[in-house]
RNA sequence: GUCCCUGUCGUCUAGUCAGGCCUAGGACAUAGCCCUUUCAAGGCUGUAACACGGGUUCGAAUCCCGUCAGGGACGCCA
C-alpha cells in the first residue's frame, strides 16, 4: 500500500448485517431531478418497510462537474421531500466519509487487492493513445475495444502515472436476478477490461460504486435502469473483490412528453421547482411512486400507506412518460386532505413572502379553506387570492361589458345601502338581502353576484361571492361595491 | 453497428408469474349531461388499448418463436 498515506480504513471484513442497508447516491452535477428524486424515494420506502438503513452517498469523481451549490441543492430537495437519511453527509455514520473525494485512500487498497490477485492491473496507455485507436475503429466502423496493451505486463512499476484496469473474463456469461426486471445476463466475451481507477487515484463509477457499496455493507442497489448494462461489470468485480453480491432493482426510466429521456428540455424537472410553485413534497411523492410503480387501483396514497404497501414487485418495467397533468391533480387530492391549521401554515409562509398578513389565524384558515376548492397548487391559491390584500388595479373589461351595466347600477347602490347593515356580515346576513333584491328587481342570481364579484375581485372568478365578503369584511367590500357601482353607472 | 431491456386506452396503470373470472378494469386528460352565484369541486354517461405475424391449446392480453417499434449502454462521465 504505497503512495496513499496510511490505511485509516482497513479493507472491509465479510460479515453478515442482518438490516437491509440501501443507498441513494446522486452525482452533484446539478439540481436533484424528477428522475432522482423517485430512485431516493424508491430506496428510501424499502428501508422504511423493512426497518433498514437508507444511505446518502455523494458520487463527486467528476470534478469537472461536480459544485457545492448542486450538493446543496440535492440536499435541500431531500429535505423538502421529507427523504431523511440515516447515514451520509450531515448526519454522519460508521461507515464515512460519504462523499467519494473524500475516499480516494479507500479505492486504492481495494485496487491493489485486485492487482495483487491478478483481477486487474496497472495499464500506461494514454488518453490520447486510446483516443485516436478509438478514433480509428469508428473510422473503420468497428467496434473498439481495449486492444489489451498492457494486460499480460508485470514491469510496470507503482510509481509511473498509470491507471488500473480491471480483467474481464474471457468466455461465460455474468448475470444477476434482477428484483424488477428478472434475469438479466450477458456473455463476458462483450465485456472489455475496463479503468476502474484513474491516474489520480479517483474511482470511475462502476469501481466506485462497487467499492462503496461493499464497504457501507449495502445489501440492495435499487436505481435508474440506464445502470442495467453495468451491473454484470459489478458482479464480477464483487466476486473478484470477495465480497457477497447485493441484490439489484432496477427502474424503468422517466420519458418526456416526446418519449424521449426526461430533461430541462421537458421544463420543470427540478424538485425545488415544484417546491417553489407550491406543490405539497407528498403529492410529489404520490406521483412519482405511481409512475413505475402500483398497487391495484389505488391512486391517492399517504406516505404512511406507501411505505406500508412499497414492494419491488410492485414495480412496472416499461419506461413512463412524466405527466404534469397528473402531478396537478395528485397535488390538488393532498391539498383537500390537509387540515385547515396544515394548509393554512403553508398558505400563511407564502403570503408572508409577499408581504401579506391575513390577520387572525382563523381569518388565515378560513382563505385557506375557502380558496383551496378552485386551486391546484398553493401558487396558483395564491395568485386566487390577491384580490385581498392587493385592490385590484383595473376591473376584466370582458366583464365590466357584460355585468356592470347602467342597468345593474341602482340596484348595486341599493344593495350597497341594505348591506351596510345586514348582520351578521357573512352568507348568513347577507343572502336574504340579496335575495329580497332580486325579487324586488326580478334579477337572476347571477347577474348581481357577476357584479360583485367584478367590483370586490376585479375578476370573473372568485369563491362564493358571500366567502368573499366575509372575508374581505365589510368596510373593504362596500369600499369596492361602491367603485364598482360607480363603473356601472359610467362615471368612474 | 453491437449488446441489454421493454411493448395493454393520448398518458399512468390493473390483469401476464399459477391460460378460461377480460364482450380487458381503474385513474389523469378529453366530450356530453346534472348540480350551480362565476370558476372549480362533486355526480352520471361516453370516446379510447392487449404493436404485428405465426405457433401451442378446447380456449391466449396471458405460454413459445419471429418481425417491427421504442428506450438504454457501448468514456481516464455517472
Amino acid at each position: 500500500m504505497r503512495g496513499v498515506g496510511g490505511a485509516p480504513h482497513p479493507l472491509r471484513p465479510l460479515s453478515s448485517n442482518p438490516r437491509p442497508r440501501v443507498r441513494f447516491a446522486p452525482s452533484p452535477t446539478g439540481y436533484l431531478h424528477i428522475g432522482g428524486a423517485r430512485t431516493a424515494l424508491f430506496n428510501w420506502l424499502f428501508a422504511r418497510r423493512t426497518g433498514g438503513v437508507f444511505i446518502l452517498r455523494i458520487e463527486d469523481t467528476d470534478a469537472e462537474r461536480s459544485t457545492q451549490a448542486s450538493l446543496q441543492a440535492i440536499l435541500d430537495s431531500m429535505h423538502w421531500l421529507g427523504l431523511e437519511w440515516d447515514e451520509g453527509p450531515e448526519v454522519g455514520g460508521p461507515h464515512g466519509p460519504y462523499t467519494q473525494t473524500e475516499r480516494k485512500a479507500i479505492y486504492r487498497q481495494y485496487a491493489e487487492k485486485l492487482i495483487s490477485s491478478g483481477a486487474a492491473y496497472r495499464c500506461v496507455c494514454t488518453k490520447e493513445q486510446l483516443d485516436q485507436q478509438r478514433k480509428a475503429a469508428e473510422a473503420a466502423k468497428r467496434p473498439f475495444r481495449y486492444p489489451g496493451t498492457c494486460r499480460e505486463r508485470k514491469d510496470i512499476p507503482v510509481d509511473v502515472p498509470h491507471v488500473v484496469r480491471f480483467r474481464m473474463p474471457a468466455t461465460g456469461e455474468t448475470g444477476f436476478d434482477d428484483l424488477v426486471k428478472g434475469r438479466i445476463k450477458v456473455r463476458n466475451e462483450e465485456l472489455q477490461d475496463e479503468i476502474i481507477l484513474r491516474f489520480d487515484n479517483l474511482p470511475l463509477y462502476n469501481f466506485g460504486a462497487v467499492v462503496d457499496d461493499v464497504s457501507m455493507e449495502i445489501t440492495l442497489v435499487a436505481r435508474g435502469d440506464d445502470h442495467v448494462i453495468n451491473t454484470p461489470r459489478q458482479v464480477l468485480m464483487y466476486q473478484a473483490l470477495g465480497y457477497p453480491v447485493p441484490q439489484f432493482a432496477h427502474l424503468p426510466m422517466i420519458l418526456g412528453a416526446d418519449k424521449t429521456r426526461l430533461s430541462k428540455r421537458h421544463g420543470a424537472v427540478s424538485v425545488l421547482q415544484y417546491r417553489d410553485e407550491g406543490y405539497e413534497p407528498q403529492a410529489l411523492l404520490n406521483y412519482l411512486a405511481r409512475l413505475g410503480w402500483s398497487s391495484g387501483d389505488q391512486e391517492i396514497f399517504t406516505i404512511a400507506e406507501l411505505i406500508e404497501k412499497f414492494d419491488w414487485s410492485g414495480c412496472g418495467h416499461t419506461a413512463g412518460v412524466f405527466n404534469p397533468t397528473k402531478l396537478l391533480w395528485v397535488n390538488a387530492e393532498h391539498m383537500k386532505r390537509l387540515t385547515p391549521a396544515e394548509l393554512a401554515a403553508r398558505v400563511g409562509a407564502r403570503f408572508a413572502a409577499r408581504g401579506w398578513n391575513a390577520g387572525s389565524q382563523q381569518r388565515l384558515e378560513r382563505i385557506a379553506v375557502v380558496f383551496r376548492e378552485r386551486a391546484q397548487t398553493l401558487q396558483e391559491l395564491e395568485g386566487a387570492a390577491k384580490f385581498l390584500f392587493e385592490r385590484p388595479a383595473a376591473l376584466d373589461a370582458a366583464g365590466v361589458t357584460k355585468f356592470l351595466t347602467p342597468a345593474i347600477a341602482p340596484v348595486l347602490e341599493e344593495l350597497i345601502a341594505a348591506i351596510a347593515t345586514a348582520e351578521p356580515f357573512s352568507e348568513a346576513g347577507l343572502k336574504p338581502v340579496f335575495e329580497a333584491m332580486l325579487a324586488k328587481h326580478n334579477l337572476k342570481m347571477v347577474a348581481l353576484a357577476q357584479a360583485c364579484r367584478l367590483s370586490i375581485t376585479g375578476g370573473t372568478v372568485s369563491p362564493p361571492i358571500y366567502d368573499v365578503m366575509e372575508i374581505l369584511g365589510r368596510e373593504e367590500s362596500l369600499a369596492r361595491l361602491r367603485h364598482g357601482a360607480g363603473t356601472a353607472r359610467g362615471t368612474a
